[in-house]
RNA sequence: GCUCUGGUAGCUCAGUGGUAGAGCGCGUCCUUGGUAAGGACGAGGUCGCGGGUUCAAUCCCCGCCCAGAGCUCCA
């Protein structure tokens, strides 16, 4: 064997010279001590690969060690077979299925006879702790079909998904002390740099996602290469639970759901209500001042509206059944698009008129199914923040720039910072490719031309026209479905919406179906989360509470309640009980200002101010300098005081 | 919709084959308070709904309703 030397490049220019038949380990052997012992898996030429993985040809190789980003899933997807590992130890006769690494951790699916219970995962983290000790080794092996078979015969869902293999295609299997999993890898070297693992729940999932199939049990876990990581992230999950809008909405008395309702069907209470209220006044403040329209278009619909729209035919399943009148088929409407569409073919519409914007708080329903419930997150009937923008084909940029910075003016308001994607065209698109390319490019201009940030979604657009998506990203760093800009070429001609151009002939108008906040049961769950239920002044059900510290002064301090009511500050007067009692329950119920009237305040026309979260800190200030702050917390929607 | 878990006072939950408890909240009274829970007494329950087993069911069994977790992330 004379072949020659392997070209290696590494990721800083130099050229290494290995011997055929060298792995990724031996690579960072040859780099140096220090890095082949802190080696995770490789990349070469692009692909992330175990250390023992042969290079075949010159190739351009990084190792890859606890500090690179690459290096998380790899450790992740080692700890589900670590699981697994741990599972057949203890239930030989569970069936594996798939075990991926995923966002925040990893998971494995099981078919076995009895669900998991959380007593199960502490029995299997156990396991798992004691083959981690073990320090087994991943040992990669390339085997051919046949012998596949039979290393799986015991295992039919392996079994599936080997013969969707070609009979060309490279097999590996990944064994680590007594476990086999047919597994394209990579892993970590050995069982022993899984140091802080953690199994979080367990939970059926189909096979393969497929309701149809059976229902195998997942149990999820995560991994970490820092004991800190993982303390961090769990964390996290702590503080997500303390946010949940449906515990806090229930302290705070913003809204229900009543079976006697029904499922996914809010009821806003006076609280929550003001809130909402709040934020659509604005909302449609901003819109008039940004050149909308507003209409309001009835709930329901004749049925023959969805078939000109095709929505009976494509979304049928999330619409409510019809009601029946003499013969003809009403809807409840699961969108507003049809509606706005009458309104723009009452007349007969210039290429002047356009942009039209027509802007409606549109309550909608659909029938979700029972299990996707969730809060005021996902519900059967809602309201959504919709317009539909009537335009010219040359007039897209302009307008999804103005989309842009309305968009960005809102989320200011709130608090929330945003990332936006770009979604192309999909194969089932309809109609010619280049005028939804073009459309497409056009997009990509306007966010290039804005220096945004963006990812794009190959695919990802409708059938009917790309789109730009608006994600939020809350307090605590999730996201949240946000706004969506997008763009629509089928409507216009199903509904024939047209406009005379200068030329004197009719055209087709674009329409771009937009929303900026989604709907309001949505957008309201999710900023109760975002401020942990302490909603900022302007939003706040009740601005002020006022204490008297004894019932002595109560006039006093209703005189300056009815003097906050006339400056249109929600305030309420609370005498009961003792200060410490009042003032606990103020702060629970996340007010933001509390004034105390006592003697001393009452004698000299002042008021003794706490801000929501400052604790003992207080400012005694003159009545109409406390009305004056608030009101200016007020205006400006001040997000920063006081303490969220 | 499917799998699992749960449903007991307005809320959070404990409990038992012999028709039920706590804390908070609520009501009344006492206390008249100075910055995160003053005290006493009291009202409040078809133990989710329907059926079955049993001398007896809130508890055991079956069905239904509702809620929660999960059901895309592809060897």
């Amino acid at each position: 064997m004379s072949s020659e030397n392997l070209q290696i490049t590494l990721p800083n220019g130099d050229v290494l010279q290995m011997e055929p038949g060298s792995t990724a380990g031996d690579v960072a052997v040859a780099i140096g001590p220090g890095l082949a012992k802190a080696a995770i898996a490789a990349v070469i030429d692009g692909a992330t690969v175990s250390l023992g993985e042969p290079i075949r040809t010159d190739a351009a190789i990084r190792v890859i060690t606890a500090k690179d980003p690459e290096a998380l899933p790899v450790l992740r997807h080692s700890a589900a077979h670590v699981l697994a590992t741990a599972v057949r130890e203890i239930q030989p006769g569970a069936a594996i299925g798939f075990g991926p690494a995923i966002d925040n951790g990893f998971y494995y699916d099981f078919d076995v006879e009895v669900p998991f219970t959380p007593e199960d995962l502490e029995v299997f983290e156990t396991k798992m702790s004691e083959i981690v000790a073990e320090d087994q080794m991943f040992k990669r092996r390339r085997v051919n079909k046949e012998e596949a078979r039979q290393l799986f015969s015991d295992d039919p869902l392996k079994l599936e998904r080997l013969e969707e293999f070609r009979d060309d295609e490279v097999i590996t299997v990944y064994e680590n002390g007594p476990f086999l999993d047919l597994c394209k890898g990579p892993h970590v070297p050995s069982t022993g740099h899984l140091r802080h693992v953690k199994l979080l729940s367990a939970a059926g999932a189909y096979w393969r996602g497929d309701e149809n199939r059976q229902m195998l049990q997942r149990i999820y876990g995560t991994a970490f290469q820092k004991k800190e990581e993982m303390e961090e992230y769990l964390l996290r999950l702590e503080e997500a639970k303390k946010r949940d809008h449906r515990l806090l909405a229930k302290e705070l008395d913003l809204y229900s759901i009543k079976e006697e309702v029904g499922q996914g069907l809010v009821l806003w209470h006076p609280k929550g209500a003001i809130v909402r209220h709040t934020i659509e006044e604005y909302l449609k403040a901003t819109l008039l001042a940004h050149d909308y329209e507003l209409v309001y278009t009835p709930q329901i619909a004749n049925e023959e509206l969805y078939e000109i729209s095709g929505h009976l035919e494509v979304f049928e399943d999330n619409m409510f059944p019809a009601m029946d009148d003499d013969g003809s088929r009403f809807r409840l409407k699961p969108m507003n698009c049809p509606h706005h569409f009458m309104i723009y073919s009452t007349q007969t519409r210039s290429y002047r008129d356009l942009p039209l914007r027509f802007a409606e708080l549109g309550t909608c329903y659909r029938y979700e199914r029972s299990g996707t419930l969730h809060g005021m997150l996902r519900v059967r009937c809602f309201t959504q923040d919709d317009a539909h923008i009537f335009v010219r084909p040359d007039q897209i940029g302009e307008e999804y720039d103005r989309l842009l910075d309305l968009t960005d003016e809102l989320l200011k308001v709130f608090g929330y910072e945003y990332h936006i994607a770009l979604s192309t065209r999909p194969d089932k698109a309809i109609g010619d490719p280049t005028v939804y390319d073009g459309a497409t490019d056009t997009l990509r201009r306007v966010l290039e031309a804005r220096g945004m940030d963006y990812v794009v979604d190959e695919g990802g657009g409708a059938f009917y026209g790309p789109k730009i998506d608006v994600n939020v990203v809350d307090a605590i760093g999730r996201e949240w479905q946000g706004g969506t800009f997008q763009l629509d070429f089928l409507m216009p001609e199903r509904f024939g919406l047209e406009y005379i151009g200068s030329d004197n002939q009719p055209h087709k108008a674009v329409v771009i179906h937009r929303t900026l906040l989604g709907s309001m049961e949505r957008f309201v769950g999710g900023l109760i989360e975002h401020y942990r239920g302490a909603f900022p002044t302007w939003l706040a059900p009740e601005q002020v509470r006022l204490l008297p510290v004894s019932k002595q002064w109560v006039e006093s301090t209703q005189s300056l309640a009815d003097e906050l009511l006339m400056a249109g500050i929600r305030v309420k007067v609370a005498s009961r009980d003792t200060l410490g009692y009042r003032i606990r329950e103020s702060e629970t119920m996340k007010i933001p200002f509390m004034g105390v009237v006592g003697e001393r305040e009452a004698s000299d026309d002042t008021v003794a101010v706490r801000k929501r979260g400052a604790g003992k800190k207080q400012d005694v200030m003159g009545r109409s300098d406390f009305i004056s702050m608030i009101l200016r917390d007020i205006e400006t929607k001040s997000i920063s005081s006081p303490a969220i």
